[in-house]
DNA sequence: TTGTACGCGTTATCAC
DNA sequence: GTGATAACGCGTACAA
């Protein structure tokens, strides 16, 4: 193992010079650097993290939290995790899991906490450590999160584009700020082009969207569009439609949300809004670690846009 | 934040004093490690692992490879994942997370690699860190898994000990060594009894089973009870003989393996081969581990064995 | 059994 | 702009 002494001698310059060739660049005059790399190169040398974060009395560890029961959890959370292991990676930053409350304060440079809810927010200020979370939320946190309203927005109004007359939404039966974002995304366009709203709520799980559906055949006219808070409602929909012997996409449009259940064998493919989980994950990653070099600094709120994916469910 | 030394000046000791009595217990007189013991949790010491890291030469990380596509995992990675984390955690490891081949030997103590195929056998010889795999494979790779084979033979046997007549295997159409043993469990337990094995295979989703069963219902006798290699097939099969109006569990019995999406709501609750994802993931953080501090040494093979949830897809 | 001196690889500080 | 020195906190080797 080469170390910066190494590449020090070699250079024939000391550590320190070689150390800020690596952290700050522009401190050291151009041709010293060119030698210093050039030794680094021929030693193939490689920084030792765990003595660097030593020195900066760190861990290069950050903690993710997941205030829900893993095994209700979502599909989703692989992509979110693989986002921010890759943010984290870039940094030579490492992960460490929690669920329950183990939130030990120490051996942690921050967290990222998912699935929090009102009641978290007592131990949430006493943590000590920059945290930023994943979803929105109502109480001046950071936060990262789909832009919910805007993907219910894309899909009414595309369902409205391709002229289905009524357009319905089927939510998720929580008080939770996504899902009001959402109704607002749908409700919102609706209003514009002077339509009325008609929601219905139900949990998220495509047995009971098959019902609701099945339940309430006789009130729904050919020629409507659901939309749906999750592609799992989505798929019981059209589960119910299929028995029903409706023609999808002509007389019936189907949209759903979220996009990870995509690869899923589904006659027809389901049109969705679909989150972009890594990149999501990723830009986590990337926030809290800015927010740790710059010692805790607020970083606000961030929005990604999701992507209308067009498919069989809606009419061509 | 209080050190080792910290420890020491309290205790009227030298550092190692206080550094073997957290290392090597034995090695320090019962009255002194009183003392120290007792200073340390005055001063609410807690060790340094970083530090301790760069002494050993050490990250302090393990990483985790997964040879699939992320977006066709399955949910219960998540389980697996937290299991893993979990395990490191206790020893103070944290994870890195990684998908494609960016296996970079650098930066980690070893590796958890899911998912590998026969082609893949020619670079893991040359990953120079100690690594376990995750899933039975027949090239001498230290491994854990679930016993699939068992799985199986509980599975069928309680089958045949409910009286079904017919018992038939829905299996998954892979040819990878978990669904040969779980093939196998099913064949041996048949034949033990002199009856003769029945397979199906199709890819791994609910609609295929679905379709299957649809397809075959004319030779399909009632007394019957279908083997699934995955709940998602045992979703399927289930979905299929509601259509049918077949009665569950009288005339048809249903189990499934995995027993990761039980939570889901599904009428009836499936009977099902339940892995453990959780005690698995620990114990592949245990063994590799383990495998780091001996240098690499072989640890061998561990099958953990599944329970069977019994439930309301067979007969009481 | 216990203590001393030094090394692990990097960075901050303060000279020059 | 560059270099010497002293941390960062812990563990090994050896001496006592």
């Amino acid at each position: 193992m080469t170390t910066l002494s190494d590449v020090a001698k070699k250079a024939s310059v000391s550590k320190m010079t070689v150390s800020r060739v690596i952290n700050h660049p522009q401190q050291v005059t151009p041709e010293l650097r060119r030698i210093v790399e050039q030794a680094m190169e021929e030693l193939d040398y490689h920084p030792n993290f765990v003595a660097s974060a030593l020195a900066h009395q760190r861990t290069n560890i950050v903690k993710l939290v997941i205030l829900e029961d893993i095994d209700t959890t979502e599909p989703y959370y692989m992509n979110l995790l693989f986002g921010i292991a890759n943010g984290l990676g870039k940094h030579h930053y490492a992960l460490q899991l929690a669920t329950d409350n183990d939130i030990t304060t120490d051996g942690v440079d921050g967290y990222i906490i998912t699935g929090e809810r009102a009641k978290d927010v007592n131990w949430l200020d006493q943590l000590g450590k920059p945290f930023i979370l994943f979803g929105e939320n109502r109480f001046g946190y950071d936060f990262i999160d789909t832009d919910n309203k805007l993907g219910e927005q894309l899909a009414t109004q595309y369902a409205l584009d391709k002229n289905y007359q009524s357009v319905i939404f089927i939510g998720i039966d929580e008080k939770e700020a996504f899902e009001y974002s959402r109704e607002a995304g749908y409700i919102n366009t609706l209003q514009s082009h002077n339509l009325v709203p008609k929601i219905f709520r139900i949990q998220n799980h495509s047995s009971l969207a098959e019902e609701l559906i099945i339940n309430n055949w006789k009130q729904l006219a050919p020629n409507t569009c659901f939309i749906c808070a999750s592609d799992r409602i989505a798929i019981g929909v059209v589960r119910a439609l299929k028995r029903k012997g409706a023609n999808i996409p002509k007389d019936f449009g189907v949209i759903g949300f979220d996009g990870v259940l995509l690869n899923q064998i589904s006659n027809p493919k389901i049109t969705t809004v679909k989150q972009k989980f890594f990149e999501l994950g990723d830009l986590l990653a990337k926030m809290i670690l800015q927010k740790i070099k710059q010692d805790g600094a607020q970083q606000g709120e961030i929005l990604i846009e999701p992507e209308l994916v067009k498919s069989e469910s809606t009419r061509n």
